[in-house]
DNA sequence: TGTTGACTTGAACAAATGTTCATGTTATAA
DNA sequence: TTATAACATGAACATTTGTTCAAGTCAACA
């Protein structure tokens, strides 16, 4: 019944394999935000972003809430911002990474075989 | 032709958002792991761990080398480990306030209204 | 009570991912 | 030189996700 934590991590981090997604994780991070004032942000159709938001729900990483007429999303766990800067730091080192790499490869005059 | 942040940060999420990677990722965070090591730990064929391993190499999160005839991976990024971290812990607050949750609907006689 | 603005939902279709199977490669041992 | 172990790859099919469109809710307002 207690389904494997590795399962439950894939599915977390598959939550977070959308570029919409992402956007709004980075937007809330910030601050607290209406669902119009996301769609300035992000070019994406409403009900797509409705869409996206309900998947962001559902793994329980935002939360939503009424203020006059318009819903508000929050971040609901605010390690949330930790996580997406250590993605930032890994994903800046793996890009470096290969561009050593090919710069290798693309000038291998540089020093030695 | 440069694509944007966002979209690289997503694929860098998608790419963690699978068991086997996840258990591979984990393994080669201890040390590094011959792929028949990897065989032994994670229930999937080879075949299948040869694709997500291939997966892995792409965007750059884990390198090969071969040593007296087995391949032998490494997680190319130390700071991996960190991410697997932070995102446990993620993980659990948000599995921690599920859980509050639920308590405070099925046991609603706990305190307030 | 009827609109309108701000969102959500469901269903259908499209696109991306995952799994398997058959085949290929590489290095070592017989 | 041919077996064999240890992996990788490609292609076909299955499954999951994503996007769009049409319709629905909800709360203020006219």
């Amino acid at each position: 019944m207690t389904r494997p934590l590795y399962e439950a991590k894939a599915e977390f981090f598959r939550t977070l394999g959308h570029p919409a997604r992402i956007r709004v994780l980075e937007l809330l991070s910030e601050r607290d935000h209406a669902v119009h004032e996301l769609l300035e942000q992000i070019e994406i159709e409403p009900s797509n972003l409705s869409h996206q938001l309900a998947a962001l729900r559902r793994t329980g990483l935002v939360t939503q809430s009424r203020r006059d007429g318009q819903v508000i999303y929050s971040v609901a766990v605010p390690e949330v911002r930790d996580l997406l800067m250590a993605a930032r730091v890994i994903l800046q080192a793996v890009i470096d990474d290969q561009a050593t790499l090919s710069a290798e490869l693309g000038a291998p005059a540089t020093s030695e075989s």
